[in-house]
DNA sequence: CCCAAGGTTCGCCGACCACCGAAGCGTCCG
DNA sequence: CGGACGCTTCGGTGGTCGGCGAACCTTGGG
């Protein structure tokens, strides 16, 4: 009946193809300005300057004045989940944004979603880690063992206490259509991968490019994907 | 960039008013016909069959002909899921349906998530579970033990092998912000407390509300709640 | 101090779409 | 077999909203 909260307002910002296109940039997730945004929609900046207005209001994304740029990125973890589980159904039902090409795979293998891995690798890495030991699920949240700590330490993955932020987080994949890591752990164990050579991120996509010699260590750690 | 499912045009369907009633009313887990729906939307016939038309076509609810009857149901656990996570961020923002009101504690207390429990009780009761051994949390997906075969017999659950539907499953919980029960597992035991009399559904919303005695026994086996 | 660049605000236009009245089509019932 | 019912389809209409041009504001730099 009328009760809950009201999804219509939330559903609507997403709904339209300029502010969809803005947020799925910024599924990347780093920051980007204004102008970078209305590129990526394929709207002049006056548009994009109204539809960012509304993302804000909405609570979908934040915005950061710096200098003369404004900087925005999305207001935080649930964002991307909802956008994965909304990609869920688009993808059963045969909504896709082009034919699947030759980067569609690509896709699927590895990607980043927000600030940490997704697609085939995203997955395999988190079933790993509970394999490992290093990670258990109690009762639909994950948590990091004893194990797991040592783990990330050894990796060189720094735990800082950031905020109210979990550490561990189930984070439905739409490709897979099972969990993969979200949370700090998740997000560092990527960010170490960048650093460690492993893989880097496609140019103005959401492709996460491993190297050979990169899954080939990948795999030392994670085990065969 | 311009790849994987295009989000718009499901989000666009739930970013309708008449439609995100529509898919409220739904939501309840039974299917209705289109003219219940049109009522609960609060539109004429003619424009509730052009929206289920477009829910139809894409891929959110479906249809049953039955007799002069066309019945309408969600398209799976999906879409539910979906419109949940969109109510954790329409929630945060402060978007509500209505002035929260006397009713609203109830819905948070315990409702109808599609066709199982949800909110604290829903919550509580995939605690218990965990925390008896009857249900294990592995990478992301819930398993039921042999222990939790064996209580679900004594329940009174028969566990029918539906499909590929998964025995358990984690759906979010808008209100509690944490996971509770799905899957063929969550549906029965709903389904199984209502037959003992624990509860009922409140006439046309969402919300189960608990006999006194129904709720001590729901706490003499799922614990103090 | 002036100028260029990034962003926003304002105002208008055009397209899309929700909405309803009227009509048409199958189904159930007396 | 006629009439009521449930639902859909078709046309026309109005409101909403995305879009852009122009003007304005702020920052940064020479």
């Amino acid at each position: 009946m009328r009760l809950g909260p009201d999804i219509t307002r939330v559903a609507a910002l997403m709904g339209e193809p300029a502010r969809a296109n803005m947020l799925s940039a910024l599924m990347g997730g780093q920051a980007l300005t204004a102008g970078e945004l209305a590129r990526e929609a394929g709207v002049t900046p006056q548009t994009a300057s109204s539809h960012l207005a509304q993302l804000e209001t909405g609570g979908l994304v934040t915005r950061r004045v710096q200098g003369r740029h404004n900087y925005f990125a999305l207001a935080g973890q649930d964002v991307a989940e909802a956008m994965e589980h909304l990609a869920l159904l688009a993808d059963r039902a045969g909504h896709m944004r082009t034919r699947p090409g030759p980067r569609d795979p690509a896709l699927r293998r590895a990607r980043v979603c927000y600030d940490h891995l997704a697609g085939e690798l995203g997955v395999a890495m988190l079933d790993a880690l509970v394999a490992q030991g290093r990670i258990v699920d109690a009762e639909g949240s994950l948590v990091l063992t004893e194990a797991g700590h040592a783990f990330a330490r050894d990796f060189g993955v720094a735990l800082a206490p950031a905020g109210r932020r979990p550490l561990c987080k189930a984070c439905l994949d739409w490709s897979v259509r099972r969990s993969h890591l979200a949370g700090v752990m998740g997000a560092g164990l990527l960010s170490r991968i960048y650093a460690l050579g492993w893989a880097r991120r496609m140019e103005g996509t959401r492709i996460v490019q491993f190297s050979a010699p990169g899954l080939a260590a990948f795999e030392g750690v994670f085990g065969r994907v």
